[in-house]
DNA sequence: CTACACGCTCTTTGGTTCCG
DNA sequence: CGGAACCAAAGAGCGTGTAG
């Protein structure tokens, strides 16, 4: 049975409906202030039409043109989210393409053909997809060219095929995981102690 | 000026707890 | 028991400070 446009949705209706996890559309919310669906009591959100509308445009402008934040938080603010809401009613279809509030020619608007970068990070669209490759990989990412050479047929030394300056550079990487990861002070002095041989490997190879 | 060191941003993921 | 909320953490790139 097919629910009425105008009609309340959960979360979990919401993130199938637009296509994200529930995740973040609850991210979505800490970031822009006119994407607040209604909340009950006991804290359950519930969408309104144009809080569907308004995810479906987000979820376009961030996941496919690869629009940061920043940058869809300056489209929303620029016409209170009107031109998205009317971009999630076209990609919704269906009961959801009618009752937008733009102008017909707002709604052909055409999409702006480069991402906004005028934020510091914003790499995540690349950095997530690196993300999902390593999981699957059977590599320590820092090290993959290690991993391809650990079974040696003959047991012999992997042999790196990295540059030294390479090696050190991930080496130092990995130190930084540490020091994020240290929680105590055995560990922090273990990141010191790498930090310090990798300088003086780094002079070594500067030498 | 250059290379390095470090912190920050952005987005996603995973784990835990709560509730109907 | 499934769905939802909440929180901590991961990971890559970028900006900035600093030493040589």
């Amino acid at each position: 049975m097919k629910k009425a446009a105008e009609a309340f949705r959960s979360i979990g209706e919401v993130s199938q409906l637009v296509g994200v996890a529930p995740h973040v559309l609850r991210y979505w919310e800490t970031q822009f202030p006119l994407f607040s669906p209604v909340k009950r009591r006991d804290g359950r959100r519930y969408y309104r039409p144009d809080d569907v509308r308004l995810a479906a445009g987000l979820c376009e402008i961030l996941r496919e043109e690869g629009v940061t934040i920043r940058g869809a938080k300056k489209q929303m603010t620029a016409d209170r989210g009107a031109s998205l809401k009317a971009r999630g009613a076209a990609r919704l279809g269906g009961d959801f393409a009618e009752e937008t509030d733009m102008a017909p020619t707002e709604k052909q608007a055409p999409a702006p053909k480069k991402a906004d970068r005028s934020n510091a990070g914003g790499k995540s669209a690349k950095s997530a997809g690196k993300r999902k490759a390593n999981a699957n990989a059977d590599t320590l990412p820092l090290f993959p060219d290690f991993a391809q050479n650990r079974t040696g047929p003959d047991g012999a030394r992997p042999q790196p095929s990295a540059a030294p300056r390479d090696w050190i550079r991930r080496l130092d990487d990995v130190r930084t995981g540490l020091r994020r990861l240290s929680r105590d002070d055995a560990t922090k002095t273990h990141a010191a102690q790498l930090r310090d041989r990798l300088r003086e490997a780094r002079a070594g190879l500067a030498a």
